[in-house]
Formats: C-alpha cells, sequence, structure tokens
RNA sequence: GAGGAGGCGCAGGCGGUUGCGAAUUGCCAAGGAACCCCCGUUAAAAGGAAACCUGAAGCAGUUUGAGGAAAGUCCGGGCUUCCGAAAGGCCAAACUUGCUGGGUAACGCCCAGUGCGAGCGAUCGUGAGGAUAGUGCCACAGAAACAUACCGCCGAUGGAGCUAGGCUGCUAUUCAUGUAGCGGCUGUGGCUAUCAGGUAAGGGUGCAAGGGUGCGGUAAGAGCGCACCAGCAGCGUCGAGAGGCGCUGGCUCGGUAAACCCCGGUUGGAAGCAAGGUUGAAGGAGCGAUCGGUUGGUCUUUUUCCGGCUCCGAGUAGAGGAGGAGAAAUCCUGCUUCUGCGAAAUCCGCUAGAGGUGUCUGGUGACAGGCAUCCCAGAUAGAUAACUGCCUUUUGGGUGGCUCUGCCAUUCAGAUAACAGAACCCGGCUUAUGUCCGCCUCUUCCCGC
RNA sequence: GCUCCAGUAGCUCAGAUGGAUAGAGCAAUUGCCUUCUAAGCAAUCGGUCACAGGUUCGAGUCCUGUCUGGGGCG
C-alpha cells in the first residue's frame, strides 16, 4: 500500500457493511461504494439501528477524528494474473493519494474495478476517481 | 562463413519528484516506580520524581525490502497436531516404484555407466524385471492367431481308358522304311477319387504363420546334416555390476504385462501454518471449611500399597450482593472449569537455514569435507511502489570522412525489457519468458592459407 | 492450502471392455412443398477427438507430461 495504515480499510466488517448500505456511483472502469462514517463508539450497536438520533449528534463533533479509508475490490475475472491487478490496486492508491488533500474525512470508501479496466493507464484512473468522487460528495468540487 | 548440438550467465544502468512496510536509534504524551517532601504510631493525604522500567500514536535519523521461475502444486522432506503403535519377525494392505553402480535428509530427482533406438556427427531419446506360474485378448483377412493343413509338393490304394507315350492287331497307301485311320493290351507321365498318409520348402492372408541365407540331403520336404548370422543354455574370461568378449552345446520357444497378474522393491496413518499454541469477546456447567466409613461401585497397568472420583454418615452453615421464609427460583458481580477465530480479534509460530559467498582438498561427476566471511523480505484487503528524465542496445533515413558491396563519426525518427508478485520453510521436476541479451565448448559442410 | 471433474462438428451431448470411413439433435446450405414465409420432407456441408510424447499391428479409448475451463472443502 502506498497509504499510510490508517488511510487503509481493512476489516472485513468494514466491507460488508459498505456494501450493505453504502451509496453507489459509477464509471466506465470503476464503481464506488462509500458510507458515510459513524463514530467508533457507536460503531458496535450498528446493527441493532435503535440508537440513531443520538449518534448524528455525536456525529458532529467527531467526524474530525478518523480519516477516510480506502478499499479496493478487484476480481480475477478483471485479469487472472496478479501481477495485473496488483498494479491496478497501486495505481488507483496512487491516484487517491494524489487527491487526498481535497478529500472530505470521515468516510469509508470502496472502489471496485470493472472488467477492462486493464488497459488504463494512470491518468484515466486519476480522472475517473475524481469524477466519482465529486459525484459522492466525498470531494469538495473544486 | 553457413547450419547444428550441449552448457552457463544476466534478469538493464544512473538519477529526479511524491510515497509504503520492517528493524533499529533518538525525541516525546502517558503510566509504573526506588526515592524526595510531608507525617510521627492517633500516621503514611496531597505534591514532586530526566536513577530506572514500560512505551500507543507521531516526528527525525540509519539500515533494509520479491523470483529464476516467487507460478503449476507433479513428487520428496522438515515442522505441528490427532489417531495408532511402541522392539523385531511373518502375513495382509497400499504405493505403482522396476537395467547397474553411486550421490542425497529424502525423492518418481541428479551423476556416471550398460543395453536398445535415432542421427554423417557433436549428441539426443529410453516406463529397460517376468510371456516354459496361470488367465485373457490378437478386429478384418486367412486353412490356421497357438496348434491347425486351403492351394501346392510327395507317397499309397483305386478309377476311367479321355489325353501324351510304349507294345501290338487290322485296314488304306507306298518298291520299302514309313504315314494315316480304326481297335486291343499296358498303367510310365498327366487327369480324377480316397487316405483320421507325409510335409511346412513354395503360394495366398495378415502387424505377426513355428529362426534367416546358402549348400548338401530327401519320395517330397524338414536343423535331417553342415557353414555363417540372430536367439537360447552352459562354461571360461574381463568388469564392482548391468553387461562385454571367446568357446561349446542341443538346434528353437508368436505378440501383448502403459490387460489381469507373478516376482522384486518401498511404506505407521491422517491432516495441514486457516497446522498448533498464548491472551481472550462470547457461550455452557458449576461454586461448602473439616472429619469419619471401607461392607459397595469405578478409574489409574494384573496383584498389594497409596491415591482420585462416587456413595454413606457426622458436622458447619454454604463465594459476594440484590431478592425472598430461604442453602430455592431469577438477576448482577467474582472465582473454578469446559468450548472457543464465522470476534475470519491479539501475540507467538515467523524466519540462522539440509543458508549464501569465496577459497582449498577428495572425487570422472552428482557431491562431500575443511577454512574464512556474511546475515540477506517478513506483508496479512496483503508493503517492496506511482509518475518521469537521460544513458545503454538496436532499426531506418540524412550528412560527412575513410583503407568504400563496407566501416567510423554525427544528427533526426522509431523501438528498448519479456514471463511474472513472497504468504511456514527447504530439495527437485514441469511450464511461461528476452531489449535481434551475452558467453563458453563441441560437431558437419563450404571457402582461403 | 487441499481436492474433484470436464475438454469430441458453429451449439448441446453420445461413443461400456482398443478394431476399419467417429455418431445424434439443433443450427447452416441446397432442393421439394406453398402465392410467399414458417412448419414439414429430402439431401448436403461441417471434426488437428484440448496439446505433446509414448505403448500397441492399430489409440477418441491405455500410459506419462502439459494447457485451458469449471466446481467442492477447510
Amino acid at each position: 500500500m502506498a497509504l499510510p495504515k490508517h488511510y487503509r480499510l481493512r476489516k472485513r466488517q468494514d466491507f460488508s457493511a459498505i456494501y450493505r448500505s453504502g451509496l453507489r456511483q459509477s464509471t466506465v472502469h470503476l464503481t464506488l461504494r462509500a458510507l458515510r462514517q459513524i463514530s467508533p463508539q457507536s460503531l458496535a450497536p450498528l446493527s441493532r439501528s435503535s440508537t440513531s438520533h443520538q449518534s448524528a449528534e455525536r456525529f458532529t463533533e467527531e467526524s474530525s477524528l478518523r480519516p477516510t479509508q480506502l478499499g479496493i475490490s478487484i476480481s480475477q475475472k478483471v485479469s487472472k494474473r496478479a501481477v495485473v491487478r496488483n498494479r491496478i490496486k497501486r495505481r488507483l492508491r496512487a491516484a487517491f493519494r494524489a487527491l487526498l488533500p481535497q478529500i472530505l474525512s470521515g468516510w469509508q470508501i470502496v472502489i471496485v474495478v470493472k472488467p477492462g479496466a486493464t488497459q488504463c493507464d494512470y491518468e484515466q484512473f486519476l480522472q475517473e476517481l475524481k469524477q466519482l468522487l465529486i459525484k459522492a460528495e466525498v470531494m469538495h468540487g473544486g
């Protein structure tokens, strides 16, 4: 990872939570799944979903604590060769890192790579990522 | 110079901007803490504390960070747990290993050799035990595919009197020999029939038909005899052995075991680092200080002793709290114990190894041994990078020079790194792969001297 | 990490113990039928049996090694 560890999305729970209730945007080669993060204290009783307005109040105070976390999902259907998949991941991370200063904190993001992205270069990924993040209002429009 | 065979090496280099993991050092929040201060047995509160220890996150420095295949998972190990057994033998089972000798921790791997096959050769390939232990199969064709005889050849016994002959009678003709016609006898050759005849030379069929070629031999034939070749057996000799060479012998046995099988060989089995352990969220079960009884039951190895559990009796009042009449239920807490990664949690396992490099010695070699030296990835939604400049190499064009079918210099344009990503660790095998990549040895042909 | 299965015509599948020229349905092409089309009928076309090597007289089938695709378990 060309990202520091606390910018990475690491737990299986986080991924499944994002897939379950996150918003969705997509371009030709990428799909964005994003979830606005709730504070770490109320993360545990998330499934009971009874303490919604309490956590919403806390959110405004504590959203600045946790930075935005990124996870990348790329299937074997995109390419059977691990080298190709890893290269795409690294390029996406590099693009994300370049956009990091403009990104709001407190989000959890998963980027799903679609088949056909094998031919893309760094510039294309940067453009598509920027488009997605602006559409999802994770990033300042500039 | 052209073509070919074998082997080895490398896995482009130097930067720029922005970054990541690990180790380590320092700084640092915070905690612990000897101690200081305070107090003076009616006490030890509050406060301080850069001796020292721990040290999250962060910052800074230093070091370091994918492969020859990290891949496929086709073999062999190490390591770990469980089951079984505990040493050896026999049987069974499994493996599916199978020329010989060696190497190795081990191997289905490697090295050296033998036989066979391919190539002019360098070299290459080889799943290379047994077909008289038994069973099965060998389509079609063919008489017959494992034990038979279709045609043919030969023999024996017959038949007809057709045919070629032999002997002979009559008639015609001729001077005569003879010739022609019609008969008779014979059974040599042919024809034909038969033989539970002989034969395996020849024909035909087929991948394959009972060793091959030649001479003799025989009624015809045949290893029936001989010579040479191939194969088999025995002996001698060389070799550690597979085998090589030589001599002798009786002459002969289809193929298929990558069909079943037989023989030999090997082997505890199963799972795999998501092994397995530590901490432990969560869940289940439970919680009594002490003494006595062996007539009981059961477990630890049969017996004895000792001991554990259970049982019976005494006794105390039964973890703490709430609750209640309470030693009840129920709830919370604590403790004991069991389960416990789908809580894909933490840490360990986790990288010093059948290790790398250099050198010497032994060995034809695989390899082994000695000495010196080095420490060289440990991630876990998975680091080792993203973008980019120049060089290198090379192709084409232009210009210039020279010793001019070329070479050198310069310039412009293009191409320029393939295959591929550690996931517990090693040894092999296999597969993928190159910027016109580089190097060495050998071989064949051509040209020149 | 472990493990199983498949690969045969454009598609979906047969092909049991090796035997001659590898079949079926659909599709395609042509013809018939019909005013025309569909349906129907008839014929035709189409195969490196995934690849390479081997055993055998002979291999889709047996053996060995690869490649590709798909599934299962922890």
